[in-house]
DNA sequence: TTGTAGGCGTTATCAC
DNA sequence: GTGATAACGCCTACAA
């Protein structure tokens, strides 16, 4: 493919055994040894054991960018998300890609870091490619990007979005429901006493800031506690953030004594650096995530948080796309995974509560 | 492209916009349309602004699989690692990619578990896919695989490998050195004072094991301990491999002090499975890994690991396959990456020691 | 400046 | 069974 800002770069050397090669090496046609090459009938065995042993011993592979350019279809998905450093997604991805590989296709990675320029530039890239599908956890502010991405859809396109809040005719929605996952961590976290709860907050132009704090507030106020605007605090899904959030949430001039999260991540980074501050956690504050990512059992203390089907989720991507292919003419629809309250040791009683206990 | 394995499909129902739509669209030549789209001299203004326009209306793209078939040239690489669930990787796929982008080169992703077949699959699949390059970090007794990767390297392809010890006239090899790694953190442990040190093996199949398990008798010899076979356990680069190697080691009649694991997630199991029997780490057994993986300084006890750096890593295999493409004559040569040792709270001088010296 | 011609490697459709 | 021909979309060269 080719890109005006990238260098000009010779060709490989030697030439790449094509199809041409196998049919005169074996003193067949062309259209012989490609039906050789795809067990079509029609072909005396003597030939085909003579085109067979051509192929190998050429180690002929067909070009499938000829093929693909041929056939319209290049056996290809893109997968777009922010990076696949944040450790929610290697699992994704890698759902992804086994689906794709037992059906043949490949997967093209694309790692955005949530930069709406380099989200639609790489949009185009894969365009360029001609992926047969799109797979995208994207910036919802990008609205460029998501216009591109729904004309794609609209001409019939698979595109599979991981929680975009906007709903179009075609494209399919991952989605699991962050508002009841918020509202059930909250809940837990009201029900072993906690009254102070903060909230570090997912990054704003992601699919699931909303929904988290709605969950969150609808908590707080189905069990009566109000909530402050000094404990929801801006923040992001790394380490770095959970640090900052919980930081500041330390901070305050009454902290709370128990803090939900963005992510998983940000919840370690949140423990690591109430541990920086002499704070101990679940004893002076409880910390919560969501994603149940690898870690969240092994960092200490073991996180409570919501666990979701990462891995399910890919291949589901996968087989929506698949089926978007076969029928092209069916309408998108959002698939719902269901996820679950995982109770770890970050979790307890708040000091208050503990010392009237005891 | 085609696998004979998968289901057919149909193509998208409407066709994309091709160069012709363009110029038909604005009433030129299709390659008045391709100079203007390539920025290439020798067009008048209008015209160049009335192709644009169209172009832009059309939201134009050309179709990559023609032009790299035209050009003989795909601009993408192939990258294929055991897994992305490997914390290890996201990095160093990250920093492949990163370079790949900014070349305006596509990163093709591929998981083979390290199995031998699946390996070899998606060899062929790549080669498919025309790939520019290939960064592979391989099954280091899968010789069927190797000898295709060298055949590839032969006909100037590029061929990064990630820590293979055959040399290839032609191909890079990305490599760490292991076996002075190894070295260092035993001596660490040594110096330390333990003197019954385990180690949790790397898989016998890695690229890193001999070294590593050479660096670490090298060690103990050097510093007058005896090498006891029992405290050599088959291991692998997983949580469960740790927890496996771990438990194992624990339960030797005299268990040893000290572990050295195959890295940093091997560590990490390692350490729950021990918290599990009621060992503390590190007052009663201190614990090593290797990579530096983020969560090594995050998990408790933090770790004491071998750094290096992932992310440079992946860059420099991108870098080196632009640079095979430019001169494909080079020669392939070794890429040395420094390490270092980071010392953290999971080692600690033996119980024993500490009780002479308090 | 633009049109015409040929080819990249593969596959499909004929008629032989 | 095979050979000729066309097409996928793009690009380069050469001629107009």
């Amino acid at each position: 493919m080719q890109a005006s800002s990238a260098v000009e770069i010779m060709p490989p050397v030697t030439r790449r055994t094509t199809i041409t090669d196998v049919a005169r090496a074996a003193r067949v046609s062309i259209q012989t040894v490609s039906a050789v090459f795809h067990d079509k009938p029609g072909i005396s065995d003597p030939t085909r054991q003579r085109v067979r042993r051509a192929i190998e011993r050429l180690h002929y592979v067909p070009n499938g960018l000829a093929s693909s350019l041929r056939a319209r279809h290049s056996r290809t998905v893109g997968v777009l998300i922010p990076s696949i450093t944040n450790p929610y997604f290697p699992d994704f991805v890698r759902g992804i890609e086994d689906g794709a590989h037992r059906a043949g296709y490949s997967v093209f990675l694309c790692n955005s870091d949530h930069q709406p320029e380099k989200e639609i530039e790489y949009l185009q890239l894969l365009r360029q490619h001609a992926v047969s599908g799109y797979v995208v956890a994207y910036n919802l502010n990008n609205l460029d990007f998501e216009k591109i991405l729904f004309q794609l859809a609209t001409h019939h396109t698979p595109v599979i979005t991981l929680g975009s809040r906007q709903i179009h005719e075609r494209a399919h929605v991952l989605r699991t429901d962050d508002r009841a996952s918020a509202f059930t961590l909250a809940q837990h976290l009201i029900e072993l006493g906690h009254e102070r709860i903060g909230l570090i907050q997912p990054p704003a132009e992601s699919s699931v800031c909303r929904d988290r704090t709605e969950g969150f507030r609808a908590a707080l106020k189905k069990f009566g506690l109000t909530v402050r605007p000094e404990y929801l605090v801006p923040g992001g899904f790394t380490i770095e953030d959970g640090q900052d959030g919980a930081t500041q949430l330390a901070g305050r001039q009454e902290p709370p004594t128990a803090i939900v999260a963005a992510n998983d991540l940000a919840a370690i980074g949140a423990i690591s650096a109430l541990k920086g501050l002499g704070i101990r956690v679940p004893e002076r504050m409880s910390i919560a995530g969501f994603d149940d990512i690898r870690m969240a059992a092994l960092v200490d203390p073991p996180l409570t948080t919501i666990a979701q089907p990462t891995y399910r989720m890919g291949q589901a991507a996968f087989e929506a796309i698949l089926e978007q292919l076969e029928s092209p003419n069916s309408r998108g629809r959002v698939i719902n995974f269901e996820t679950s309250l995982v109770v770890r040791r970050s979790t307890a009683p708040p000091a208050s509560q503990r010392s009237i206990e005891s």
